[in-house]
DNA sequence: ATGGGTCCT
DNA sequence: AGGACCC
């Protein structure tokens, strides 16, 4: 019963991530040990590195310490590593869904489900039905046509990669609660495939996990790293498996609630070791009913701390009323579930960010002219990064950030306990003048800062003293096609069912700043597309350079040459069963020289047509175009009205 | 710990 | 607004 209706899932979890896209940028590294640095942190290193002794998290001394030659390099600024994410991302969404694949993932063939920056849920069920109805598998070879043009061809029988759990027979035929095992097959050449695209396109190895769920998919490529893959047929092999797994290291069961279920566990264990021992005296009583008297039992005490707790012991002390006792109702049997390697949660396509936020940590910060000069900087970084959203939007509507929420973390008297990283947020209206691209990022950010969010910080901390560890400035509650609520709240509010634009001067609604125009325009009649923008790099070859071929052409499956036999060697490694494992990208099209030649800057729009706008004077004030008068956002509206007179 | 994200309550 | 979870 642990599979309540059946999948094929795949995770592909990207190699040592950020460490890898500075391989990928500079290939020279791949020879030497690479961490990468955030404050005094390794927060993740190739595995050269690890070689050495060095590991994810480790103090930056201590790496050192281990490895003298170790790179380090920064990665405070990850920019670079969330453009490579998502160009993994829109290559494997691409390959499964096709170029005209929505933006919402409404109509995927295959769910695409982003975790972190390095991580990919696919739910390929479907997928592989089709071809299973399309494709004869009495063929001694097959080929899959994925819907993003790319094919490849595999041997019925054979595996691509590691496989656990192939000798259990009860999965040779449909059992009602889950799927054939030449599902589980044909994925592991799927996933291969998709590994072979990724490396090929963009450089990356990967390491995928394919099974019935996310949790036996993810744990499955948790197995052989790096770039290799296992498949994890469910069944007595995969409860084994996971059996056999520490509490901590199954996603879904975080740092509370470990906590609470290894006090229970250990509480159980002790509580049965001692019925235990009281069963054996009342069998032994005659014997030892004399010494008990005597001796003050002394080698008993300190025995709990040895629980390594595992999810079979878990599994086996607490009932799904304690569970639930425990944890809550919702909670509770969530993990009683996990523990027993049941994961209906489906996978759901990854969109556009809902929130977007940016943020520094510190030792101290103690007064406001310190936290005015860390929210100036943060802020710029702020408002470039909105602006890089903007522009990644390439067609179709603008999302805008209502709301932009403040947040601290206060400096901790005493024992720095772990993982209770307590904060305060506030969140306020986000002003409309952070989406002027034409004004510098640097005054957009002073706007932000002093009319915004010092004066909220200002609500959180009132006048008593503080020190700050952290401040983070989050872009939240993204609605498409409108700006601020201000504006809306106007519209709603000033005419009752009147076709707006019509009443209002229309040269003057066309000077306006396109946001604001577009807000006026209403809703859903009008389809602007946002040009996209090819970014450029600053000195020498940035990732995204070496990343350009696929810009702005599709994602340019087809320029890719057949691959070498060595690549192909080296990407599915030297596991790979299917000999006949190969794929073709597809021929003709398009033409392969466009994308060559990307390197075009297209400006943002907004340098461009717009000559007479209504400028941003101060926060949320306009001058008018026509007659130079300030007018406040509210009343922008309002103003242009005037002007029919004009005509 | 870092610098991000997700969803639920 | 906070808390849990994820990387």
């Amino acid at each position: 019963m642990s599979h309540p209706f059946p999948r094929v899932i795949i995770e592909l979890d990207v190699d040592y991530f950020y460490a890898q896209a500075e391989e990928v940028r500079d290939p020279s590294l791949k020879l030497l040990p690479v961490a990468i640095q955030q404050k005094h942190i390794v927060v993740t290193c190739n595995y050269v590195a690890r070689s050495f002794g060095v590991g994810k998290l480790a103090l930056l001394s201590e790496a050192a310490k281990k490895c003298p030659n170790l790179v380090i390099i920064d990665g405070s600024d990850i920019t670079r590593y969330r453009r490579a994410s998502r160009q993994i991302f829109d290559l494997v969404k691409t390959i499964l869904n096709g170029h005209n694949a929505d933006e919402t993932g409404a109509n995927w063939v295959v769910k695409v489900q982003r975790l972190g920056m390095d991580e990919l849920f696919l739910d390929v069920t479907d997928l592989i039905e089709r071809h299973l109805n399309e494709r004869n598998m009495s063929d001694r070879e097959v080929e899959f046509d994925l819907p993003g043009g790319l094919s490849f061809r595999y041997t019925p029988g054979l595996w691509a990669g590691h496989v656990m759990g192939e000798s259990e027979r009860q999965l040779d035929g449909e059992s009602g609660d889950s799927l054939p095992k030449w599902y589980y097959q044909i994925a592991s050449h799927l996933a291969s495939c998709i590994r072979l695209a990724i490396y090929c396109k963009l450089g990356f190895t990967t390491s995928a996990g394919i099974s019935s769920n996310k949790l036996f998919a993810k744990l499955a490529a948790s197995v052989h790293k790096p770039n290799d893959q296992t498949t994890l047929l469910p069944g007595a092999a995969a409860d084994a498996f996971l059996c056999g797994r520490k509490l901590r290291s199954i996603p879904g069961i975080g740092h509370a609630a470990c906590k609470v279920l290894l006090k229970h566990v250990s509480e159980a264990e002790i509580d049965e070791k001692r019925t235990l021992e009281e069963d054996e005296r009342d069998r032994g009583i005659l014997d030892c009913i004399m010494m008990e008297s005597e001796i003050p039992d002394e080698p008993k005490l300190p025995d709990p701390p040895s629980t390594p707790a595992t999810v079979g012991t878990t599994r086996q002390y607490l009932s799904r009323e304690t569970l639930i006792s425990l944890l809550g109702p919702k909670i509770g049997p969530n993990i009683y579930d996990l523990l027993r390697g049941i994961d209906p949660t489906p996978v759901v396509p990854s969109g556009w960010p809902t929130q977007i936020s940016i943020e520094d940590s510190f030792q101290h910060c103690p007064n406001v002219q310190d936290v005015r000069a860390r929210l100036l900087e943060l802020g710029r970084m702020f408002v470039e990064r909105i602006q890089e959203e903007e522009w990644s939007q390439e067609s179709g509507w603008r999302r805008f950030a209502r709301n932009v929420r403040l947040t601290i973390r206060r400096r901790q008297e005493g024992n720095i306990r772990a993982w209770s990283d307590e904060r305060e947020s506030r969140s306020i209206p986000l002003p409309v003048s952070i989406f002027t691209h034409t004004t510098p990022s640097t005054t957009r950010s002073q706007v932000l800062v002093d009319k915004t969010l010092l004066p909220l910080f200002r609500k959180m901390v009132g006048d008593k003293p503080f020190d700050l560890t952290l401040l983070n400035i989050a872009a939240v509650d993204f609605r498409k096609e409108t700006v601020g609520r201000d504006i809306v709240g106007l519209f709603a509010a000033q005419e009752e069912g009147k076709p707006l634009v019509d009443e209002i001067d229309q040269e003057v609604i066309n000077a306006l700043p396109e946001e604001i125009r577009r807000e006026i325009l209403g809703s859903g009649h009008l389809d602007i597309p946002i040009l996209s923008c090819t970014r450029k790099n600053g000195t020498g070859p940035s990732i995204a350079e070496f990343f350009a071929k696929g810009e702005g052409s599709g994602m340019g499956l087809e320029d890719l040459n057949p691959l070498p036999e060595d690549v192909r060697r080296e990407v599915v490694g030297h596991r790979i069963v299917n000999e006949q494992n190969t794929f073709t990208w597809p021929k003709g099209k398009r033409k392969s020289s466009s994308k060559k030649v990307n390197t075009s800057k297209k400006k943002p729009k907004t340098d461009g047509p717009l000559t007479k706008l209504w400028r941003v004077e101060k926060e949320d004030e306009f001058v008018c175009p026509k007659c130079s008068e300030l007018v406040v956002v509210s009343g922008v509206a309002a103003h242009a009205r005037l002007h029919e007179k004009d005509i």
